[in-house]
DNA sequence: TGTACATCAGTGAACGCGCGTTCACTGATGTAC
DNA sequence: TGTACATCAGTGAACGCGCGTTCACTGATGTAC
């Protein structure tokens, strides 16, 4: 059945969530509250408990619904006629265009936990690992027909870290190498080292153009892991 | 005049500090209020403004000695006998082994920002920027001696980017040459994306030695802007 | 199609909490003679 | 060394605010016959 009711029904819970987004773009990710939503939408705060069990339940529909937007944009740019070592790049652009255009959701997944809300890890962690995959699988994609895995300085890996990434290999069965695994965690700190410091604005100012910088830093990276980009 | 009640407020007004850094670290950035602190010290919270004259106020005490605190200690690891590409090395490894011991004044200097709280901007600029020189003159001082500058790949800096680090070199009259201004940026981005992640929790499951991991990922970084290290 | 009943959205009042800050005060610590 | 005064640390009460959540309620929307 899908009467009237459950129509508006449906409507005000997605319009209760895109205004808790709103307000945290203006008052930043803890400086929301159910009274002010409920002012928002002129209505009572009581209301909104038939759509949100708690505080709580709405913050952990937000930070849901980000991971997945994140993973699904990434995924996005994973698929096309494009070499894989193009792909990898655009993945890496990708991450990082979402990130700017969306900065509260970003900030949400990343960012300093909100103050009294713990994310319960049964959601987040596999919202996480998704993300992480998608590009680990492109990357093992863009590097399986190279000769050689990137430069000297990047094949070593560090005794710990190679038998810790070999146990993880084993218990969640990846057919991915343990270079690509490690490569991928090296990607993702560089990518998430840029992007934030980019969103809290400090980086703006000494670097100018931080498209341009972002860009050649994921150039760089990808061919020290030893994608063969083709010449921009 | 060094009378008993200087002492004493001397003594307190520090005290208060050091409470605000420890319940911080205990709730979170935003989770400390006057009215906490002054419970915890076992007086009441007006009396607190006889020390400090507001609650931003004290926030600002506690960001603007954090931001010296940091710089103190990268400053700590630039002098002494090593030759400089050591030194470099050792400064990459003293800010993540800060920031992993202070965990909440890095937050604060580099986290979210605190809801309602706006630091000033004529304290924090120049905070940011003596750590930065701090590794860029030190950078520039590794690679004097050396003949080529990094890799191929390296070298190329976008031309806006170019562009602006020539701007402020010449702003500034900073006597560091662009090439090493790009590098200690992209030195910087890594530093903090390691670290970041680390400090959130969001790369002990997968990196498992993150000791290890950080160090040859800044090994790998300085290697390729240039600087020669001797083997491990 | 109309009626009786169940479901559910939305409300205002209230509870109990914590916050930063102001104010008029008490009592102790310092200072000047 | 003692006295009179000024300075200052610390206090309790209060102001005005916002918060999440509960509760008993009204009135509209749906459902079953």
């Amino acid at each position: 059945m899908d009467t009237r009711r459950d129509r508006q029904r449906a409507a005000l819970t997605s319009e209760i969530k895109s205004t808790a987004q709103r307000l945290m773009a203006e008052h930043g990710t803890a400086g929301v509250s159910l009274r002010l939503i409920a002012r928002e939408l002129g209505m009572s705060a009581p209301s909104l408990y038939h759509y949100y069990a708690s505080y709580d339940a709405l913050i952990t529909a937000l930070l849901v619904d980000a991971f997945n937007a994140l993973a699904d944009e990434l995924e996005r740019h994973t698929e096309g006629q494009l070499p894989a070592a193009q792909r990898v790049l655009n993945v890496t652009l990708a991450f990082r265009s979402w990130a700017l255009r969306h900065p509260i959701d970003f900030q949400l997944i990343y960012g300093n936990p909100i103050p009294g809300y713990q994310a319960p890890r049964e959601l987040t962690v596999p919202a996480v690992v998704r993300s992480y995959t998608i590009i680990a699988q492109l990357l093992e994609a863009a590097l399986a027909g190279s000769e050689q895995h990137g430069t000297a300085e990047f094949s070593c890996i560090p005794e710990t870290v190679a038998a810790h990434l070999a146990q993880m290999k084993q218990e969640n069965s990846y057919d991915i190498s343990s270079y690509v695994l490690h490569a991928t965690l090296v990607l993702w700190t560089r990518m998430y080292g840029c992007v934030m410091l980019e969103l809290y604005n400090h980086l703006q100012a000494s670097v100018g153009d931080t498209d341009a910088f972002y860009r050649a830093q994921m150039i760089q990276s990808l061919r020290a892991v030893g994608v063969e980009l083709a010449s921009p």
